[in-house]
RNA sequence: GGCGCGUUGGUGUAACUGGUUAACACGCCGCCCUCUCAAGGCGGAGAGCACGGGUUCGAGUCCCGUACGCGCUACCA
């Protein structure tokens, strides 16, 4: 057994927010840390640093923060440490691993770049480069008279890398499928490569767990890790997340549902989403938990090993256009089960920012009202889904004028249904007026009592108060909304409502 | 073009080292409950495991091929 602690870093580049996919990567790094008790480490691959660093980097942040991924380290800008790439790739260049070359650079338009790669690489089979074995003395001279070149890695004309994936298993690549790729451009700035590689070392990366895009390129880093003497970390390679059409998620095809800020903006429980997000890609690995959805985060990180990921690209079953489920159904349900079953200490404060930011919020709710609160949060947690519904659907609970929304369809069947509750109504308010213990049986007795004399069915009346007091013609049961929504507020209207008969 | 990775119902996943009619969850449909909706309970439709071969008494599980998807093949990350 290994005393050293583990350490993995979750590295991305700076866009501006932090997507699903990257999420999901963090996710997993934390995972594995907080199992294994090792160190997180958040560093930022900010290669161009002419962009504004801090604008694309507080997404990233933001979005952590809200899942609650914490690190321990960092963040870390990549761009920090340019001087030891550089001075690596010198050392490279000195023992041999590396040699310059001079050919004059290639320009390249960004804009059909795939397309132009494999088209070069169709033309002809790969030629040696011809400053490959160019003599140190040369090499030198050429460098000290100023001519530009850009360090090449050399590798190994006979012979394959190999390394061991805990997810994909055992890689081979022989050399020559790998090209001298080029470590530190011409200006000489680093790239990507010789950067990760660098990074990883010097932070004392045991396990690297990243997106399935760079499964390739570890052949790559393995041959720089050899050449610097380095051991090779442990490499784990996660399976891709693709939008419904199966291709990759990108946030100009996709837009904002991309991003997890997005998730927060809209009213999900991290938690929530956390387990939504573990479970893509990933299940406990057999047995016992194999049938379950629900993980708490304690459970997450006890039962999360890099045995369970699953080789195949998930599908995030989001549906663009579509309001009620704008994103993926299974999501929206786990969000619905958290809300419904968290302590109410810990939904009491997401309801209120909720509230808050509706302007639907009292202090009251805290203090003299909060048991008359937290019980209409009991009532409501039942059919929400996102955190929304508690200033949508539960507006009429929190205001006191008639600002909530009598929906029209439920108007049509609940109130104008019968025109005799144009009369009914308010003698119905009338009786209500007359309780002195406004509660869940007493109005319901009344309620029904109040029927029965009047020969009419008591669902009638229910359902025609559950509009008029709520606007809606689904919600909890009456007597409930009734209780809940208390005396003055009931009278006026059921009131009022007469009028929309 | 080359190299690599993947492929279980609509979606997410399960199925110990090959062995009963391929399981669970979401979604969908129906029934029960009921003042509505939701929740809950019960039941149903939906994959024969991308396709084609092979090995085997027996394959989703092993082998080969094909197709499709994805990645890398850049002085991008």
């Amino acid at each position: 057994m290994s005393t050293d602690k583990i350490r993995v870093r979750f590295a991305p580049s700076p866009t501006g927010y932090l997507h699903v996919g990257g999420a999901r990567t963090a996710l997993f790094n934390w995972l594995f840390a907080r199992h294994h008790n090792g160190v997180f480490i958040l560093r930022i691959e900010d290669t161009d640093r002419l962009r504004n660093d801090d604008a694309m980097v507080r997404g990233i942040l933001e979005g952590l923060q809200w899942l609650g991924l914490d690190y321990d380290e960092g963040p870390f800008h990549q761009s920090d440490y340019y001087e030891q790439h550089r001075a690596a790739a010198y050392q490279l260049l000195e023992s041999g691993h590396a040699y310059r070359d001079f050919t004059p650079k290639e320009e390249r338009s960004d804009e059909n770049i795939k397309q132009q790669i494999a088209e070069a690489a169709a033309r002809g089979p790969k030629v040696l480069n011809p400053y490959r074995n160019l003599s140190k003395a040369e090499s030198d001279a050429r460098a000290a008279q100023g001519e530009p070149y850009v360090i090449r890695f050399k590798v190994p004309e006979e012979g394959k890398t190999q390394f061991r994936d805990e997810v994909f298993g055992v890689q081979e690549r022989d050399y020559k499928d790998i090209e001298d790729l080029v470590l530190l451009r011409s200006d000489g700035h680093p790239l990507y490569n010789l950067s990760v590689v660098c990074d990883d070392i010097m932070m004392g990366i045991t396990h690297v767990i990243r997106g399935q895009d760079h499964l390739s390129n570890t052949h790559k880093q393995v041959l720089i890790y050899e050449a610097l003497g380095k051991a090779v970390p442990v490499f784990a390679h996660l399976p891709l997340i693709l939008a419904p059409s199966k291709g990759k998620l990108s946030k100009r095809k996709h837009g904002e549902i991309v991003s997890v800020t997005t998730y927060r903006d809209r009213g999900f429980i991290p938690d929530a989403f956390v387990n939504f997000l573990a479970l893509l890609g990933w299940s406990p690995s057999s047995g016992e938990h194999a049938d379950r959805e629900i993980f708490s985060r304690a459970e997450l990180v006890s039962l999360f090993s890099l045995e369970g990921i699953h080789k195949a690209n998930a599908v995030f079953n989001f549906t663009e256009g579509d309001a009620r489920n704008w994103t993926d159904q299974k999501a929206l349900w786990m969000n619905h089960e958290y809300i419904k079953t968290i302590p109410m200490e810990k939904l009491f404060p997401m309801v209120k920012a909720e509230l808050q930011q509706s302007g639907l919020w009292r202090d009251e709710y805290e203090d003299e009202r909060r048991a008359w609160f937290e019980h209409t949060l009991t009532l409501l947690r039942e059919r929400a889904r996102t955190l929304h519904d508690f200033s949508s659907h539960g507006r009429p609970y929190f205001t006191d004028d008639f600002s909530f929304e009598f929906d029209e369809a439920a108007v049509k069947k609940n109130l104008q249904k019968d025109p005799a509750l144009k009369e009914l109504l308010p003698q119905l308010a009338d009786a209500f007026v007359t309780l002195d213990e406004f509660t869940h049986d007493s109005t319901e007795a009344l309620l029904r009592k109040f029927a029965e004399e009047k020969g009419v069915k008591a669902g009638l009346l229910i359902n025609a108060t559950r509009t008029a007091l709520t606007g809606q013609a689904v919600g909890p049961g009456l007597f409930d909304v009734v209780a809940a929504i208390g005396k003055s507020r009931t009278v006026a209207r059921l009131k009022h409502a007469a009028q929309l008969v």
